[in-house]
DNA sequence: ACTATTTACTAGACACTGCCTAGTCTGGCG
DNA sequence: CGCCAGACTAGGCAGTGTCTAGTAAATAGT
């Protein structure tokens, strides 16, 4: 739906990818939606029959970020490697897409989405769900395939893991964002927080077994 | 300098007030100057002459925020205890104040912080500097006093440990802000970096020395 | 095939914003 | 007392997001 062009050619499109440069250029706060219509020649009322809102463009692009940093991560996940080698590695995409799209990032970590859409609550849903295929099943639970969802197991040393790892992940990007500290400096706190980890008890807990 | 009332009173300081309220209730976007102003029975000009720009405005507030947020972490480091449960009381002021003033906390680590004022940039140091005091200092460097910032082992245990323990508590503020996780799941975060940090070599270098 | 409806878009208006400028009042100082 | 720097007022400007009524075009209905 709305997929084919007609008068303008597909506007939406245009918009989210102008949108994302503008964001990339000026942040959120230079993200004009008059200057977006200025830019694809179009009136300045005529974005709105795509987005209803700022917000709803914002969301979009907020809803693309989740999209692209889950890719990131994915082929990250790719390669081949220890799990510590791959726990850098992911460790590294998630702080470079949060440093080289640092309005995004802000735009998809904002405390706005109080009633985010279906689509973005989706696209941050398969981020986690792809961090969690990062870690090895909990040994503990009976079931290894715990992705499904339907019984989150709240206490399970996999989720702790991972909320652990995406916490310090994203702390790392703001800290570089935020001119805190250094790129490098973030680097070193991925290689720390990668063998700090996997030192812990909850580390050894998700690699003490088989496969 | 600016300090005793004359014309209003001291419209600065109930400008700052009224505004750090505004910004707990509407959030960034939501702080107008101009309804700042009326709020306080002043002409819509009148803010002008204490902050020549809405980000000056926003810079002050930052700066506030830093003082109010280390002088928390202070007194979570004032009482008794072990490292480790004066590490959990430190994280949790840290998570604690970001989560109640999350708007205040994004403004503190905007990327707009191209070319911060003199003062802000103290406060934010002051921060980091309290945090350094929590933590033992580097048995490996000669040195125990290590705070002076004249020679700044940027690969001392102690730096990369605060830095890893500032990127955890900062990303762990921002996921249950982002309503990714509860804040429930914030503490059980907190308390699995605590013992993964001290049981991770680089904890144990710390803790390994007398006093 | 002709109409009807939905949709993309235009154009104008409104309220609001931050910023600038010129003027006014005032408290403190030489 | 006269003067002056600084706090404040009032008006104006350009820009914004959102709403509305109207137009043109693509799709759907019969």
């Amino acid at each position: 739906m709305t997929s084919r062009p007609f008068h303008h050619g597909n506007l939406r499109a245009v918009l989210l990818e102008q949108a994302e440069e503008m964001l990339r250029n000026t942040g959120v706060d230079g993200l004009s939606l008059r200057e977006l219509a200025r830019q694809a020649g179009v009136s300045h009322g005529a974005p709105r029959s795509h987005f209803i809102d700022r917000q709803a463009l914002l969301d979009a692009l907020a809803e693309q970020g989740f999209v692209r940093l889950t890719e990131n991560i994915r082929s990250a996940l790719a390669g081949r490697g220890s799990f510590e080698e791959r726990f850098r590695r992911v460790g590294r995409a998630y702080v470079d897409f949060g440093v080289e799209d640092a309005a995004l990032m802000e735009l998809m970590f904002a405390a706005k989405l109080n009633d985010p859409s279906k689509a973005l609550q989706d696209a941050a849903s398969r981020l986690f769900e792809t961090l969690d295929e990062a870690i090895p099943a909990d040994p503990g639970s009976g079931d290894p395939s715990a992705t499904d969802g339907s019984h989150i197991d709240r206490g399970s040393a996999r989720v702790r893991f991972k909320l652990l790892f995406a916490a310090t992940m994203q702390g790392t990007a703001t800290l570089i964002t935020s001119r805190r500290i250094a790129r490098s400096e973030g680097d070193a706190i991925i290689d720390d927080a990668a063998s700090a980890l996997l030192g812990s008890e909850l580390g050894r807990q998700l690699m003490s077994r088989p496969r």
